[in-house]
DNA sequence: GAGTCCACCTTACTCGAAGTAGGTTACTTC
DNA sequence: GAAGTAACCTACTTCGAGTAAGGTGGACTC
């Protein structure tokens, strides 16, 4: 039923998409929909929490199975871009959930804050306790994660036109910048 | 009456935003809106299109101004940070421009394109040449650039609501990580 | 086994907002 | 002053979100 639903919503974007079509490919008459999800939005955070969830699942299992940081940091951004890659609809998506204002929208905030949670602990796991502490209180911790998410949903929204870039070539570029800075790139 | 719209967009939403409020408080009727911009769409899309060419304008002046590449990185981001700060609305339909799905979103993409290329050429003139040239080969120019903008992007919308925070700050935060790099940051 | 309840689902509506047809005013041009 | 036209409005159509009210079948009561 949410499976329908993302394909619609994907394919058409969420104004478009009309409840009268998802019903109908479903296989079921409107007001189920309703009785189910509240109302269009309810439906469409519905579709969101569920992509949201799976992604969030395989970064973690990535993250997991790495010992130092740098190789959770490289095997979770690898694990990322290559569910952007396969999962076009899911990720179609996440990159709306932006036409959800207001009120509905903070249940996804909580959501996207586990993900730059991980990414601040893991950061703060493999930094020496004492600049850890201090770049906690700074907020630098929290800062650098939200830059790593917003970076890399660009990355990976660049990169889906480019059929020659692998999420491997993504994931070692996106590294590369992340742990060494542009000083490196500009040779300095 | 651009900016009307900017405001009631801001304010409700794009879906929730009706073309009769939009026309009443600009002070005329529905079917010159419908004259002046072909659609609601179009009428969305005309203010992303004014707010993003404000956006370029301040970041470039503020570029331009700069000598070294480091220093137009950080007056570059302050312009932006600063910007968010001051102009909430138009910041506020800038990251919803995904409401627009489809062919009327490829203009803006264009946009777009000019605000990473700024960075990307930014980044290879202080570069030097022959490491800028195999950059640019790869695409990791073109890379680093979205990242960039994504990141900030992201960091501009988690500041929004830390008042502690002054877009000086959030510069700060932003040039650090990126010219660093994380493995400044880890201690390593 | 007839009556009653209830979960599940439908058809057929309301209502609000996008988009349009056609007319009106007022001003320019010959 | 008639003809044309630009700027604008009122009043409509259309479409889709959301809802009301009713029907069907199975389980449960006595």
């Amino acid at each position: 039923m949410i499976q329908v639903a993302v394909v619609v919503f994907s394919k058409h974007g969420y104004t478009a998409a009309s409840m009268d079509e998802i019903a109908e490919h479903v296989g079921v008459s409107k007001p189920m929909l309703y009785e189910y999800f509240k109302s269009k939005e309810g439906l469409l955070l519905a579709c969101i929490r569920e992509a949201r969830a799976e992604l969030r699942r395989v970064t973690e299992q990535a993250v997991a199975a790495s010992s130092t940081g740098e190789e959770a940091l490289r095997q979770g951004l690898l694990a990322f871009f290559s569910f952007i890659r396969d999962h076009r609809q899911s990720w179609s998506l996440i990159r709306h959930e932006a036409n959800l204002v207001g009120k509905p929208a903070e249940e996804l905030e909580t959501t996207r804050q586990q993900q730059t949670d991980l990414i601040a602990t893991l950061m703060g796991d493999f930094t020496d306790p004492e600049t850890a502490r201090i770049a906690e209180e700074s907020g630098l911790l929290q800062a650098a994660a939200e830059f790593v998410v917003g970076g890399c949903e660009r990355l990976a929204i660049w990169s889906e036109e480019r059929e020659d870039l692998t999420p491997e070539i993504v994931a070692e570029y996106a590294v590369n910048l992340l742990w060494g800075g542009l000083a490196q790139i500009a040779g300095r």
